[in-house]
DNA sequence: GTAGGGTTAG
């Protein structure tokens, strides 16, 4: 390639082009070279030592192998150690497990460098140790921090909270380390409550995470959007919270400022519905729309499931209006939860007219609204309709599910069309679904009723071979049906009294 | 800069 000289990319050192002349004594350039020899000299002693995977004994100096190599090959070069050769070093170090070393690094670094230590080497190495469950080290660290002309930052602080957070043990060294951190004269900022806040949620003390953010505010710093957000959806995870408590948190939060934004609400609404406090759950979606918010499609479709739940039907077809009013644009999901309130109310035509408009709108149905109207024509006795579904379904090419067999399975077997069910149960094998244990018990006492007997052995011996448990009525049966002609298979009982 | 979060099931 020939380099045009007027490009912007000359090399400016080449003397051709070159803008100032070089001092003639040490310049920029020579110490650049000597450190990147160094480097390089350094590089290749860390390499060989990891190739050969051995312990180097070599001690000069009373410094061990790496920390001489260092100081030898930047001397050589007539440089100063640089705090970039340190930072390899110490990553070095840390992944060669040559441990032992760093005490003397520390030591070298702060009593014999003279240059002000850039924090980043401290932060990995606070972060080596508390990954590496040496905590106290890295506390120590923390506070020696200044030892090396380094003023320390929030950053440090930060890292060596999130760690002390990883384990409950270590929490209680939190606010000691947060006092001294103050005589230190490391700012705290919002991003600090953070870290604590993140670190109590993750460890499912919420409570505590709500003192923190109280305390924030007491102690005159804003209130942090993120900060509630992480609170509001560490609380809608909690298994023993009443609807009552979180409502409580909720309207502190807004009290003191918090806006809350569509995911915040959505959370607060999903835990509501999962509450069965559908009324609430909708009264935070008006709240939302209040703050002038518009709701989105997922909003609407949780708190239209929590009044399927409820059997609240007014309310649910209010709710699908408003959707179509705001022009919001329903999807499989919303679609899936009215079919499902309209299948609750035992109105399976209107739900398969719901189907073909949704199809008509460009919505496909998938699995779960099939599933729905299948459910419910079993429930409804409708077999026939159901098998035209279930064989419609196919055609569509949306997959049949688990559900999807156990459902038809359930329907055939409650209407005693055994030989279908049979024909299913094979075709549900064939794909590694199996039924619940309590079908299996219904299409043997079947079975059994219509003297069937041998088939009844056969399917028998299937399901233990499966390690499934037939159930006492199922012995029952066999037994009384079998008189003394009784042909269990010696693996039956094997199979069934020993758990694999 | 955006997505995230949501549906059925005995």
């Amino acid at each position: 390639m020939v380099r045009n000289p007027l490009s912007k990319t000359a090399n400016k050192y080449l003397r051709k082009f070159r803008k100032w002349p070089h001092s003639p004594y040490k310049t920029t350039w020579h110490h650049t070279f000597g450190e990147q020899q160094a480097m390089h000299i350094l590089k290749q002693a860390t390499f060989q030592m990891s190739s050969t995977q051995q312990q180097p004994q070599t001690q000069i100096n009373n410094n061990p192998f790496l920390l001489s190599t260092l100081i030898d090959s930047f001397k050589a070069y007539n440089t100063d150690p640089t705090p970039k050769a340190y930072y390899f070093l110490v990553k070095t170090i840390t992944n060669t497990s040559q441990l032992h070393e760093i005490p003397h690094i520390l030591n070298h670094l702060e009593h014999i460098e003279k240059f002000e230590t850039p924090e980043f080497i401290f932060c990995y190495l606070i972060r080596f140790y508390g990954l590496a469950d040496r905590v106290q080290d890295a506390v120590d660290l923390f506070f020696r921090i200044p030892r090396f002309r380094c003023t320390p930052t929030v950053y440090s602080l930060n890292l060596l909270l999130s760690l002390l957070c990883r384990k409950r043990e270590f929490l209680k060294m939190v606010p000691n380390i947060l006092l001294k951190s103050q005589h230190m004269k490391i700012r705290l900022e919002e991003s600090t409550f953070r870290v604590l806040v993140k670190a109590l949620c993750r460890i499912k003390r919420v409570d505590y995470a709500i003192k923190i953010m109280n305390c924030m505010i007491e102690d005159g710093y804003s209130l942090d959007d993120k900060i509630c957000s992480l609170i509001i959806s560490s609380l809608c995870e909690q298994e023993d919270l009443t609807s009552v408590e979180a409502l409580v948190v909720w309207g502190n939060m807004r009290k003191l400022g918090f806006c809350p934004g569509v995911m915040d609400c959505t959370n607060m609404i999903r835990f509501l519905v999962k509450e069965g406090k559908g009324k609430d759950a909708l009264e935070i979606l008006n709240q939302l729309k209040e703050d002038g918010i518009k709701p989105d499609i997922v909003c609407y479709t949780i708190v239209m499931s929590g009044f399927v739940k409820e059997d609240d039907y007014v309310k649910l077809d209010e709710l699908f209006d408003e959707i179509l009013v705001l022009g919001l644009v329903p999807d499989v999901y919303t679609y899936n939860v009215y079919i499902n309130g309209l299948c609750k109310q035992n109105n399976v035509d209107e739900a398969l007219k719901i189907v073909v408009s949704m199809e008509k709108l460009g919505c496909k149905p998938n699995v779960v609204t099939y599933n729905t109207l299948l459910g419910a024509l079993c429930m409804k006795g409708d077999l026939g309709k159901a098998k035209t579904v279930f064989k419609e379904i196919g055609l569509k090419g949306v997959e049949l599910n688990l559900h999807t067999y156990r459902i038809m399975l359930d329907g055939l077997v409650g209407k005693g069309e055994i030989g279908e069910a049979c024909v299913l149960l094979e075709e549900m094998s064939d794909k590694c679904f199996y039924p619940r244990s309590s079908t299996f018990d219904s299409i043997i006492l079947h079975l059994c009723q219509k003297g069937l007997i041998g088939d009844a052995t056969v399917l028998m011996n299937k399901i233990v071979a499966k390690s499934f448990v037939p159930g006492a009525k199922v012995w029952e049966a066999m037994l009384l049906n079998s008189g003394s002609e009784l042909t269990y298979s010696e693996t039956t009982f094997v199979g069934l009294f020993s758990p694999q």
